[in-house]
DNA sequence: GTCTATATGCGGATAGAC
DNA sequence: GTCTATCCGCATATAGAC
């Protein structure tokens, strides 16, 4: 009969994103999960439904925490500096969180849902490269750059790039999608 | 006491091949593989040590193929044209065989290897973004391209587009890289 | 609210008979 | 070369006692 609760909803979902940074996706179950809070994995369902409830809640964290970070570094910079430091957050961000940003990109198991938080970030994405396009609805600009900078984070992740590295790679192409842009907003 | 044989290193990871475009990573259990081939599954550990050493065939054979593609594709072209052409059909591979693509880039389980099919297959793309930047060993350039090209591919492949699609955002980061390029070149 | 015990299912891989 | 039988481990999730 223990009171207070030994854990809640929010102890969980921190939990749940420290242990998929430190171990891997594949190491993150409910029972590794319910160990890191001295708890057995039965409990655990008192607060999320099923493992999918959980996984939901840590992709709107990320989602929402990547845009959060978008947003204010970007403040106050004019429209082609904007666009940059966007770029260089979203890496930053891949590189800080490399599994839970696997997971928040690997939601092909998740059905579309328009209202999430995904969508918020998104929107500021297309802000950013409206701003330098000048179409604030540049969907297909805002595609490219996004397509750019998810390859880039993931081919690094997977270390596909090798000992020798991406070599300016990354400066190299969002130097040149932004090139392309302005040339698009005439 | 069968003779010949029942299968082969080649039947086997033919099988592997289709099983894993049709039911997915997910489904493709030496169990379920064993069951396409009319077996069970501790003879396919004649053919191949273990479930890795499959993967890694299968790895080779996806690096393989599309490296011949490409090349045979861009013959003739001129360096623009060759470039826009190999980049339509990398997107056009990953679409054929999505599963046999992701298998392939998400080989962060596999050592890297640099004599192996993807050393091919990199520097097939090398020389073709050399040919426009006027480099033959435009690491940065290649690196940007190919970053932009499995970007593309991963999100449309997980369905992070949406219903709405791309809406022209291959082409347009396609061009825009073109660009930089050529301003590279000079 | 948490627990033990369990149902149920999956996987990779091996030993040893034939 | 293929088989049966098995070991061993992992997982999600539930029932019901406390």
């Amino acid at each position: 009969m223990p009171y207070p609760a030994k854990t809640s909803p929010e102890a969980i979902l921190e939990t749940a994103l420290e242990l998929l940074e430190q171990e891997g996706q594949a190491n993150l179950s409910m029972r590794n999960l319910a160990q890191q809070l001295d708890l057995k994995a039965p409990s655990l369902y008192r607060y999320y439904a099923d493992k999918k409830a959980l996984e939901v809640a840590m992709v709107g964290y990320a989602t929402d925490l990547l845009r959060q970070q978008i947003e204010s570094g970007i403040e106050g910079l004019v429209p082609r500096k904007a666009l940059k430091k966007a770029a260089e957050i979203y890496l930053e961000f891949t590189r800080a969180h490399p599994n839970l940003y696997a997971l928040t990109m690997n939601a092909s198991r998740f059905p579309y849902h328009p209202s999430g938080t995904g969508k918020a970030l998104w929107n500021v994405l297309l802000a950013v490269v409206g701003r330098v396009t000048k179409n604030p609805d540049d969907t297909a600009a805002t595609v490219a750059l996004w397509a750019f900078l998810h390859g880039f984070a993931n081919l690094e992740h997977s270390g596909m790039f090798g000992p020798s590295g991406p070599k300016g790679g990354f400066e190299v192409g969002l130097s040149a999608l932004l090139e392309g842009f302005k040339t698009r907003a005439t």
